[in-house]
DNA sequence: GGCCAGGACTATG
DNA sequence: CATAGTCATGGC
């Protein structure tokens, strides 16, 4: 486990450029977050705070977002259930493309299944107080895989060439994160899409969980589709022109938008 | 047991 | 350009 929430308590291994430690986290009230921090190396609080807010998207100012949507027909009961929600990005490129192929045309718990099975076989491992800690692995831990090795994870053949070819190109820095935050949005989602195994909705997954970009939409979404047909109470999910055309509504928040959709009128969603 | 999942590629008109 | 076939497996 990378991470796992218990009595209202996440428990997180951070990763390498934090530091060495368990991070635990939990909510004093809807406005204060208590920080605690199991460590043996040296981890600065400012560290651990700069990186839950960028994790958490901490910093962005949502009054707008609630302001504006408020009465929103597709928005508005969401808004309520789940006030103050954030974002939980994917801060780490190579991970967040690697749950977004992972994530193409599965069930979500199975993408998760496998994502738990690749962190495990190629991520550093940790123990504290008898229990086992992940760290996500980077791109040049896998990018010398054994195809067979991730083929028997039950990752399909296409999905571990996508993979392995990202992790090459991550590792070999002709992709990075920094390079992709360089551009402006659609020239992102291009040089994401030029990739074989990106296409249109993982470049924007990835756009939105680890670019934090908010007009950021994966318009062919399924659990998206879903969503808008179940609260419109249409006889057949809405197609992708359709879905764009609703999109112009929330420009500007469409991630957003898509991630009050995806949380559903229920509390538990996996991340 | 059949249909659907937080799709993308490839081949074919 | 539009459509159909293919991939793979779990969850319901």
């Amino acid at each position: 486990m990378v991470f796992r929430v218990e009595d209202q308590v996440l428990s997180h291994w951070l990763p390498a450029a934090v530091g060495e430690g368990l991070l635990r986290v939990s909510a004093i009230d809807d406005q204060v977050l208590r920080l605690e921090l199991a460590h043996r190396g040296d981890i600065s609080q400012r560290a651990v705070e700069d990186y839950l807010s960028e994790w958490w998207d901490l910093r962005r100012d949502m009054a707008p977002f609630y302001n504006a949507f408020a009465h929103d027909p597709l928005l508005r009961d969401r808004l309520r259930q789940h006030h103050g929600a954030r974002i939980v990005g994917i801060p780490d490129l190579f991970e967040a493309m690697t749950l977004g192929i992972l994530g193409q045309q599965v069930n979500v718990s199975f993408a998760f299944t496998l994502k738990h099975r690749i962190t495990e076989a190629f991520g550093q491992a940790f123990q504290h107080q008898g229990k086992n800690w992940w760290r996500f692995p980077r791109a040049e831990d896998l990018a010398g895989a054994r195809p067979d090795h991730l083929r028997n994870m039950q990752i399909s053949q296409r999905k571990v060439e996508y993979l392995l070819a990202v992790a090459d190109a991550i590792a070999q820095g002709r992709l990075g994160r920094q390079q992709l935050l360089s551009m402006p949005f659609p020239d992102q989602i291009a040089a994401m899409t030029a990739i074989r195994g990106i296409g249109n909705w993982t470049a924007h997954y990835t756009a939105m969980k680890c670019l934090y970009q908010p007009q950021a939409f994966p318009a062919g979404d399924a659990g998206l589709q879903n969503a808008v047909k179940s609260i419109l109470t249409m006889d057949q999910k809405p197609s992708v022109p359709v879905l764009i055309d609703i999109a112009k509504s929330w420009c500007g928040w469409e991630a957003y938008a898509v991630w009050f959709l995806w949380m559903g009128d229920g509390a538990k969603r996996e991340l």
